[in-house]
DNA sequence: TTGCCAACCTATCACTGATTGGCTATCACC
DNA sequence: GGTGATAGCCAATCAGTGATAGGTTGGCAA
């Protein structure tokens, strides 16, 4: 009852595995699949998998990783071959969104996460270098892919201070949104898919010129205050 | 070793296994709370749980539906309290991210979902009445009291068509992305928050300004096609 | 040939939510 | 005062989860 390869070239047996993690992820959903469904798939017992991956998030982490990957080259794609910034702006967010909604798993793990564990109660970011990347490259990854933004903001803003980062976090926050509720809530009625897509980036667009720098060195005009 | 009162009142024990249940996830998280942790919270062995929900999930559902319930409320007397719509709209976003901040595992539940259960991948609303309250009370409570939203977005809007559905539901995620994000990823070096807020409802008053109908009957100017 | 080592397996652990079957205090009814 | 029904409870137990321990095997380098 040995298998008939015992050595399969190293590094190939982890391909094995992320593989089949990624098709069952696909079929089943994150959160419903197991590492003895995983170990099945690859053919080896559950245990063995701690030989390739420290923890079955570990697994996780790793497509999810890959996927932020694959995404941040395509928006770096984008910015090459689009010059206009509000046009950026429009692919970059749309592409988000796209992405979010073909990879809903990843996304999840990314973005819509459900382990608490480093978490505790009340506990916020209070400022200075935490190295966030360590405890979670899902988020890391996401986040170098959206870092994209931040160009053609400062551009359409023609400024690069602070404000750019509250700009750049409100872009995203809004466009993230749309992207988890339209991923986590598929039965809701939600309006034509396009036109929401639309208003969300119109939404970005808005706050963008909104915050623009008319004359250099000058604080550009607020939106009158609610 | 039998109790000393055996018999509370009816209901009594429900809601001390409630209560319990509610103190036992702002202390750990909604996740990381099991079914023998609340039973032994309440002095209960943990299959007593089952006479009172039909499962764990239910407990969490009902401390759900409570709570919007509450934001519920509150809305309603933001509205009979303040009557200038654009007002309105921005005591409504605060509001609903704070309470989101205020009570992150509820949130969670209702609008961060990990069951997937019901949800096979690639499946989307197609339109027509679909009963999502009755799978997903959580979500219902949160837009009964989000729907609080349509009545000012429909006079600073003058209209009230399908348009409106789209801004309030943009809105929606632009809002619901801020509150999100911050109770996911509270370590993440985030811009001050009162400025994130601020921006993030600001988008929101942009849009709903950009398609405001000025001519009875006669669509607003589009925002400039990106 | 020898020795090492990574990959593997079986067995098992602690823990999860949930079910079963029996016990008992209480209450409505006679 | 019985008497049966029932709601509430508990001990025992289930299947399934991620993870660990320890022994076994195949292949490669010295």
């Amino acid at each position: 009852m040995v298998a008939p390869i015992r050595r399969p070239p190293p590094g190939e047996r982890r391909e094995q595995i992320l593989n089949a993690a990624l098709r069952l992820f696909a079929e089943r959903g994150a959160g419903n699949v197991t590492t003895r469904q995983i170990a099945e798939a690859v053919g080896i017992s559950q245990p063995s998998l701690y030989a390739h991956f420290p923890s079955a998030d570990a697994i996780a982490d790793e497509l999810c990783v890959r996927a932020f990957a694959a995404l941040e080259a395509r928006f770096a794609a984008m910015l090459a071959k689009e010059s206009d910034p509000r046009q950026q702006i429009d692919l970059l967010g749309r592409a988000y969104i796209e992405f979010g909604l073909e990879h809903p798993d990843m996304y999840r793990i990314a973005f819509m996460p459900t382990r608490v564990d480093y978490c505790p109660p009340g506990m916020v970011f209070e400022g200075g270098a935490f190295d966030f990347a360590a405890t979670d490259p899902g988020l890391a990854a996401g986040l170098r892919a959206f870092s994209a933004l931040r160009g053609p903001i400062v551009q359409m803003c023609g400024r690069d201070d602070d404000e750019v980062v509250v700009i750049a976090q409100a872009v995203w926050a809004s466009v993230h949104g749309l992207t988890s509720l339209l991923i986590g809530k598929p039965f809701f009625p939600w309006a034509e898919r396009e036109r929401l897509i639309r208003a969300v980036l119109d939404m970005g667009h808005a706050l963008v010129e909104s915050r623009r720098v008319v004359d250099a060195g000058v604080a550009p005009e607020p939106l009158p205050a609610a």
